[in-house]
DNA sequence: TTGCTCCTCACGTCACGTGAGGTGGC
DNA sequence: TTGCTCCTCACGTCACGTGAGGTGGC
């Protein structure tokens, strides 16, 4: 046991706001050692400055306030590692994301309308091993390498080779509430014996306009603006999900520089190209 | 002129979700170019792509929505380009603060206690300019660098010499309502005319409980903490404003590793040191 | 005793997301 | 014609900050 000191001390040793220790109290992520039943007055303990301190740099640190908490009741240390280890992951994935945002906004507003070149082309129905579910546009990114992964892995124990660029089908409702069916696939020979998440799957023929995008997926927005005018201005589009395929991605090269993701769009065909 | 779009293809083409869209609407951030008056439909516009696309990259910078607006409709390049660097800079100096918070996190909770040293000190009345405000927590930072830049200057200009390590004194206001009095100042040996925001300023003597902190000033409060508590177990905290001494800063060494700062907390003195 | 410290509502902020409940267009 | 797309409220979220209006303690 330390010393009793008021809300104003207290906030003044850990340059926490007296609002936000009241908001701490109320949360329950901070209480006070002592209130007085009168007044109301909270009294904080010189024992909790450390604490204060740890739930600082956390919060510094843009840590829900949920996941401090959690984090100051971890049961053990590996546990409580475990917890920060995966907010500092979180925070390095956002620092690349923001990297390459600067670096995307650079070149946008340097050359800002890259021409782009859209090519029509009929695909016939292609038999894959798939992986689908419904998720979040957050989710997207985690979803597809752990999808692919486990492709991969299937691929591998089974001694299967795939027979043309891995692809994905991604249902508009995606973009547009945020939430919709996406599936990934890997072109195979035979269907297979489903197993864990892995289906066989017809990925069936389409007319598609498709524009190729180079680089990393940070900005594949501006190729979908692209193909999406160009759609809106040459071509009709039809319902159906887009298609992702990758001709080169995170599987093939470390440098995301390389990578090659062709985008079709559906359309009705009109002209020949 | 390009083509018309639903706000649903407009959100394919940009990622940005219809609700998003609906909001920049409302907000005046990107208008349609077209609304149906009977069944409110909002129509964009092909051309609108590359705005949107400009858009998304600002708000993935964290850039406010007012001023994604302001760049939007900034009169001409060079103002623009202030804008974009203006945020760029408050985008590094987060990266910055986001780091040091990382690294203290980590000293934090590998030597959760580190020992403080504690010094009663009585310090005389002491002559000098100063520069005085009432600002917030958050400018604290950079109305600190700016006002001892002003200090120095003046002295440069009049050939004056400090006789002492700069110092400021913080009211706890400032920490308690994140509005507060601060002064820093430089000690010199005669009284000046005033000159712009500088002045002569006799800082009164004191009875001071010290702990000197090492390093950058982002961690900080773990030395206001340990020197609080320090206070409230051993001696007789009274009203008055802290006081930093920079007997190392970043006027003296570029390297914030280097730095030290006396803090004083004011205290009637009980027992002698 | 003054005035500073502390209290509790209630509401505001920012940038959307989440439904509910309903209409319009191909 | 079905069902998908779009609409407008109204409210929720997150982590506090901002007053208003009032009481308590040295």
């Amino acid at each position: 046991m330390g010393t009793s000191l008021t809300i104003g001390d207290f906030s003044r040793m850990t340059h926490l706001s007296v609002k936000t220790l009241r908001h701490y109290h109320q949360v329950g992520l901070l209480e006070p050692t002592d209130i007085n039943p009168e007044s109301g007055y909270r009294y904080y303990d010189t024992d909790q400055v450390p604490t204060a301190q740890v739930i600082r740099r956390f919060r510094d640190l843009a840590m829900p306030v949920e996941q401090v908490k959690a984090v100051l009741s971890a049961p053990n240390l590996p546990a409580r590692n475990a917890l920060i280890a995966s907010h500092l992951d979180r925070l390095e994935s956002q620092l690349d994301q923001t990297q390459s945002a600067v670096a995307s906004l650079r070149s946008l507003l340097e050359h800002p309308d890259a021409p782009i070149r859209v090519e029509h082309r009929a695909t016939p129905a292609l038999s894959t091993i798939a992986i689908g579910a419904t998720i979040t546009q957050d989710e997207l990114g985690s979803w597809w390498s752990e999808a692919f992964g486990e492709l991969q892995r299937f691929m591998d124990q089974e001694g299967i080779r795939a027979t043309g660029p891995k692809g994905g089908l991604y249902r508009n409702e995606l973009f547009l509430h945020e939430n919709g069916e996406a599936v990934v696939y890997v072109p195979v020979e035979e269907p297979v014996v489903p197993h864990g998440r892995v289906e066989s799957r017809v990925i069936p023929a389409a007319e598609l306009a498709i524009a190729t995008h180079d680089g990393p997926h940070g900005d594949i927005d501006l190729t979908y603006g692209a193909l999406g005018t160009y759609v809106a201005e040459h071509a009709l589009a039809v319902e159906g999900p887009v298609r992702e395929t990758y001709l080169v991605s995170e599987f093939d090269a470390a440098d995301a520089t390389g990578w090659r993701t062709e985008i079709g769009w559906p359309i009705f065909r009109t002209t020949s190209s």
